[in-house]
DNA sequence: ACAAAAGTGTTAGACATACACCCATGA
DNA sequence: TCATGGGTGTATGTCTAACACTTTTGT
C-alpha cells in the first residue's frame, strides 16, 4: 500500500495503511439488543457479515466519515456517533493493510429507519447480539468492545435516551437497562434512582389500552448525552 | 494524498489520509507532572514543540508503531502504552492529511532514560504540564485529553505504579495522587483506602537518613495494570 | 528538648441493597 | 371479580468525608 502525500508542496509517496471507519449501531427490538449488519456480496469475505463501514476520504474528518458511511450504506442519519477505538492489526483485512476507526451509536427502533442495500452489500439486517453470524474482518471483536463500552456508559451517563421513544414508562426504561446489562434490577431501587437523578420527568400522561393498571409516562429532561 | 492499495491481487490507487502515532509520555519530577516534548527543527512547524510521533509502517500494528516511534525518537523502551484516541481533523497537520492515533504512558523518573536527539528533532525535554510551550499540530489538545484520561484512571486502576520506584512511602504515593489530580487529599482516608485495597503491601523496611520519624516502605503487590 | 514528618480512629452522612404488599384498570 | 402489571417505604450495610493528636526519629 502506498500513500502519496503532499508535504512541503511536493508530491511525496509514502507507504502506509489505508484508513476506514466502521459503525456499531445498536438498537432494541423484541426485547433484545441488536446490531446492524450488512452482508458482503463478493471478494474474499463473500457471504460473511460486516459492520457498515468504508474508507475515509481526504476532505472529511473521521467523525464526518463515520456519519457519511453510515448514511450511504444504511440510510440512517442524524444520530450521535461516538468514537470507540482504532483497530490496527496487520491481518484484520486480508485484502490489504487497513486500519479501522470504530464508532458506536444507539438508535431508538429499527422501524424508524428505511435501510437499503447496495451492489456490494446485498442484505442488511438487525441481528441479535447474542446470536452473531460469521463475521468478516475483526468485526466480532469490535462489536464486543462496543458492547462493553455501552454497558460502562449506562452506569454514568444518560445514554439510553436514544434507545427509547419520546415517552416511555419506568418499566420500559428498566427493561432497557436489564437487556443491555444482561441482569435483573430491583424495581423499587431502580425507580428511586431514576426519579431522583432528575434525568427524567413526568409527562402527566398515562399509557392506555392495556388490560392492567395504566403506567405513568415519562420523558428525558434533555435528549443529549449527559453525565449522571 | 493517495493510497495505493493491494485489493484482490491488483494494485489499486486510492486517496486517503496518512496514519501517524503520537505518544504522550508522563512523568513526575520535582513535584510536578511533566510530559516529554521534542522540538521540531525545520518545516512549517520549525521551533514548535511536539509529541514524539511518526508514520505507521505497513508491517507493524498501531501498538508496535507507537513503541517503535517512541524508542527511535527518545530511546525510551519497554513501557506499557495505551491507546488514547484517534485525532482526524482536516487541518491538524498543515503539510497534508494525517490522522494520528494517540497513545499515552507513564514512566517512573526521567533520569532513568537517556533521551537522544535527531536531525529533525533538535531538542528533547520534560516539560511541566502547567507550562506548555507553543505546540505543533493539535498536540496541546492531545495532551489535555491524555491528562483527563490519566486522572480518570487514577480513580479505578493502579496505574500510578509506573510513576513510582519499587519502594515508596505512603506519603510519596499520596503526593503522586495529589500532583496529578491537582488537589489535596485527606491523609487518614487516603491511607485507609490504599492499605485496604491490597494493591500495595509492606516491605517491612523503613526509609532512613531523614531528620524525622522514618516512614514505612511499601511496594505494589503487582506491577501491572489492574482495576481496583 | 525540639522540629518535623509519620502514623492512627471515630463519627455522621450519603448511597446501595434487600425485601413484600396494595392499587388501578380492562376483560 | 379476577388477572396483571403499576406503584410504593423501610431497614441495613457499605462507603465516603471530616476531623486532631500522639509517635518517632535526627539534630
Amino acid at each position: 500500500m502506498k500513500v502519496i502525500n503532499h508535504r512541503a508542496n511536493k508530491l511525496k509517496v509514502i507507504y502506509g495503511p489505508a484508513v476506514a471507519v466502521d459503525a456499531v449501531l445498536f438498537t432494541l427490538d423484541q426485547g433484545q439488543l441488536k446490531v446492524l449488519l450488512i452482508k458482503i456480496n463478493n471478494g474474499p469475505y463473500q457471504n460473511k457479515w460486516a459492520l457498515p463501514g468504508g474508507l475515509v476520504q481526504l476532505n472529511e474528518t473521521l467523525d464526518e466519515a463515520a456519519k457519511r458511511v453510515l448514511f450511504q450504506k444504511t440510510n440512517i442519519g442524524d444520530i450521535h456517533l461516538e468514537q470507540l477505538y482504532t483497530f490496527g492489526d496487520l491481518k484484520r483485512d486480508t485484502r490489504g493493510r487497513v486500519i479501522s476507526v470504530a464508532y458506536f451509536a444507539l438508535v431508538s427502533h429499527p422501524n424508524n429507519y428505511k435501510v437499503k442495500t447496495t451492489p456490494y452489500y446485498s442484505e442488511i439486517t438487525w441481528q441479535p447480539i447474542k446470536n452473531l453470524p460469521l463475521m468478516a474482518f475483526d468485526h466480532r471483536k469490535i462489536i464486543e468492545d462496543a458492547l462493553e463500552r455501552l454497558k460502562a456508559k449506562l452506569e454514568y451517563t444518560n445514554i439510553v435516551y436514544s434507545l427509547l421513544p419520546k415517552e416511555f414508562t419506568l418499566t420500559d426504561l428498566q427493561k432497557t437497562y436489564e437487556i443491555i446489562l444482561g441482569k435483573k434490577l430491583d424495581k423499587r431501587n431502580f425507580r428511586k434512582k431514576m426519579i431522583f437523578s432528575s434525568l427524567i420527568e413526568k409527562t402527566g400522561k398515562k399509557r392506555k389500552g392495556e388490560p392492567h393498571r395504566p403506567a405513568r409516562l415519562y420523558r428525558f429532561a434533555e435528549r443529549k448525552l449527559k453525565l449522571i
